[in-house]
DNA sequence: GCCCACACTAAGCGCTCGCTCACCTTCGGC
DNA sequence: GCCGAAGGTGAGCGAGCGCTTAGTGTGGGC
């Protein structure tokens, strides 16, 4: 059996804020296992023993079980907001922008596929503080794409009739990508991140995307 | 506290060809649960208590709690492929076919968004056998969906350059609808649903798609 | 070289889980 | 009007859960 930190470790995020290394050890290991089993189905002796450490250690780092699964969902949603905001606020039109974040956030939901799970689909198993925590840091993410567009339908670079829904729509294709991505399959993150983008810039109309060539983007 | 009947059953689906009575509402009650907590987090006597009996009533229908996950997912899908086939194998263009598969596929997960969740989102709950099963019949709605992308392809009606990519993007938009969609919000499933076509017909390159004037179907 | 704070373990507590079993109704066939 | 099958119940089993506690090894300060 592989450690936890050959296998989600690899996945290019870095957890290095987490202190000391026996809790982050631990955090990786919860990543992977609700990743793959879902939140209720894991037990706390499975993230121990895929830790390396005995049932009890968890508890000398981590009040309870949802509180793993709260430090991880706060960890990942600040990660998601950081990537978006990154690409929405640089310097260029709102296509290149679009572009930018769209492709940015796909790779970041295929290549960092177990984390990106458990942001976008355990959310309900936290309790109504914490989930109330992490869906204000939701709204952000939302209204970061939500800028892009309506500064892009104002300028006329986009044809967009419902801002709003199309904000929506956007946002779920990518986060679909957690559901369904595996890196065993025919698609690199980069490749998919590029048809995505791509695939957006159609969305929105925005002008010179959808050509018989391809992407407006590289 | 209201029955189970009153709730999912009033989600315009039947269930008709489930019987007996008991063996109905139990499925009923366990689709309502199974959507609200996710099939790990919910208790064999949260679904017979949901459907007004005693623990030990659910074992006279069903040999276990996960027969019951089985049984919900394949009617799903099924009920899901049969939308499909219906919308993309009528008379008309390929733009017309994909915008009324598209628009009832995402009336379907939006209206019936219980049953829609778990069909998408509890299918790793399964066993290997009973999920082998059901990943025939999600092949089969991935197949209509395509076929439908690559008449417009090859008749010139749509512009696309990835054919399997653009296919799994477009189901993808539509399945995530399940996560988000709440019948609270401010849209209808008509609304999302008409939303979604036009989008879709956009992401396609459909002539005469993402007009300023909106939705080229009705 | 002693000591104690710290990280960790072995054992296990109280509880709830999926599921079973012995028993009880109800009801159509004759 | 009796009878067996079908559908239901109350009580509870064995297992595994989240979490706790008493005790152990260890390394830095003095």
């Amino acid at each position: 059996m592989s450690t936890a930190e050959e296998t989600a470790g690899g996945e290019a995020h870095a957890w290095g804020e987490v202190t000391p290394d026996a809790a982050r050890r631990l955090l990786i290991a919860a990543v992977e296992a609700f990743a793959e089993r879902g939140y209720h189905a894991t037990t706390t002796r499975d993230i121990a023993g895929r830790a390396g450490m005995s049932p009890a250690a968890l508890y000398i780092h981590y009040k309870t079980k949802e509180e793993l699964l709260h430090r991880i969902s706060r960890i990942g949603h600040e990660k998601a907001l950081e990537i978006l905001r990154t690409a929405s606020r640089r310097e260029g039109s709102a296509t290149e922008r679009l572009a930018d974040a769209v492709s940015s956030f796909v790779r970041w939901h295929a290549g960092g596929r177990t984390i990106a799970r458990v942001v976008q689909y355990e959310l309900d198993s936290l309790g109504p503080d914490a989930r109330a925590e992490i869906l204000a840091l939701r709204r952000q993410v939302d209204a970061e794409v939500r800028g892009v567009i309506e500064e892009g339908a104002r300028s006329g670079e986009f044809q967009v009739i419902d801002v709003h829904g199309t904000t929506l729509a956007v946002l779920s294709l990518c986060i679909d990508v957690a559901r369904w991505f595996s890196l065993d399959g025919p698609r690199t993150p980069e490749e998919v991140g590029e048809l995505y983008a791509d695939l957006v810039l159609r969305m929105v109309g925005a002008v010179g995307a959808g050509a018989s060539d391809g992407a407006t983007q590289k």
